[in-house]
DNA sequence: TGTTATTTTTCATCCGAATTTAATCCGTAG
DNA sequence: CTACGGATTAAATTCGGATGAAAAATAACA
């Protein structure tokens, strides 16, 4: 059984990186908000119950990163801090740090050094790791290896069917819509009219239902697609 | 059983890292000591008993890092030794482990990345003395001698490319991205558009690979890069 | 210190795999 | 029969990775 996703705060005026990271965090199973600005900040962190806040440390307004990030801490103790700070400004790591910060983070990052940190700092705080492998039926996603196999058959995938299929594994049973793959998997917010998903789902059937009897990926007409355990069961919510 | 607490002595100048770090290990249960440079460290060493020492390579006064790594590994050869090096003094690491330090890390690093790094140390000397060197198929790496062979081909490295390898077979089997390479091996914590690490997998390929049948080092597109023992894993459609 | 050799890194180019687009096919419902 | 949504295939494009060469940094040594 799935615990709850872990609930994340990302405060970021630049539209670009924001989009790019709350895409990547929610692809990783992550349930994130997104505030442009202090006082947004200050009011979604108060009002819902974060594990983890992202802050840039430049902020417009007047509540800037250093600031929300004293006050979080004092909020809220036990929730992880991490402080995203320009490149040549030395000094801000400390005083990031010294305002509560658990990490910081020189941008431009790689998003792979952000997921790290924040796996690492989730870690600390609630001393779980993560699976290092996904199984839905006899589907088995490994993770660390990026292998998949069904059954005794090795499946071998392209980055996207990988990403593609990690999201479905992660949502079995639950219906998801074209323009929430298009969104999540892609980071297509708006219709363009494309089919990639759609291409993308017969590339995925090929190679994970295509020579097994029972098929894990089942269409729902005019609403989506879902990944399911037993063919017979109710679609979730 | 409450065996005593492991006492770690460190070696920092900067009074910000050293006072963030020594609270992290007191908070995990370590005794520790702190010293700002070399004589104060020396002195300390040579009137206690630890079990390990984690020493900035760039020290203020007559003895530094180096140094005292040499002297410390001569007078107790039996204490963990971890070196801190700052980013961009290239062939650091392996001045460091040539003087007989057990493990380096670059700075900025994790803390997490140096805890575990403590715990695998102190497990290695309490007992079970680690590996002394690493195996993937018929490929060697000798830690100590830093000599690698395959079959029956010596193989001359350079210190990156000993660096490189001895991660890749570390982690053998997991799919590692430029990324993760990047700032373990490089300490290259931020996306500078660099290429490096492909230049690189492609001098330990013509070293490693290219006289040789089974390929060790194999491309994910878009994912990364594998050390894999069995060439096998993979297909059988 | 100046000179040379070695290692590390950057840069530009080429090639093939992966992704995306676009066209066509198929089944079902009206 | 036709319209609609989805499935499938093929073709076009883009992107990631390999590679050679040269530049920069570092070490070695006189």
């Amino acid at each position: 059984m799935a615990t709850a996703p872990p609930r994340i705060l990302l405060v970021e005026d630049d539209d670009r990186i924001a989009e790019a990271v709350c895409n990547g965090l929610r692809l990783e199973g992550f349930e994130v908000d997104r505030a442009a600005e202090g006082q947004e900040a200050r009011a979604l962190f108060e009002s819902k119950e974060y594990q983890l806040a992202i802050l840039d440390r430049m902020l417009p307004g007047v509540l800037d990163g250093l600031a929300l990030c004293a006050r979080f801490r004092s909020l809220r103790p036990d929730c992880g801090l991490i402080m995203l700070t320009a490149l040549g400004t030395t000094g801000d790591k400390v005083d990031g740090l010294e305002a509560g910060a658990d990490d910081y983070l020189v941008k431009p990052f790689d998003f792979e050094e952000l997921l790290a940190r924040i796996r690492a700092l989730l870690r600390r705080h609630t001393g779980d790791s993560g699976p290092r492998q996904l199984q839905v039926a006899d589907l088995v996603l490994d993770l660390q290896t990026k292998e998949a196999r069904r059954g005794n058959k090795s499946i071998v995938l392209t980055a996207k069917e990988f990403h593609l299929l990690e999201y479905f594994m992660k949502n079995k049973g639950k219906v998801l819509s074209r323009a929430k793959l298009a969104a999540d998997v892609w980071g297509i917010h708006f219709d363009t009219g494309t089919n990639v998903v759609d291409v993308y789902l017969n590339f995925l059937r090929k190679k994970v239902d295509r020579d097994f009897e029972t098929k894990l990926l089942v269409t729902h007409i005019g609403q989506g697609y879902r990944m399911t355990d037993d063919p017979n069961s109710e679609p979730e919510a």
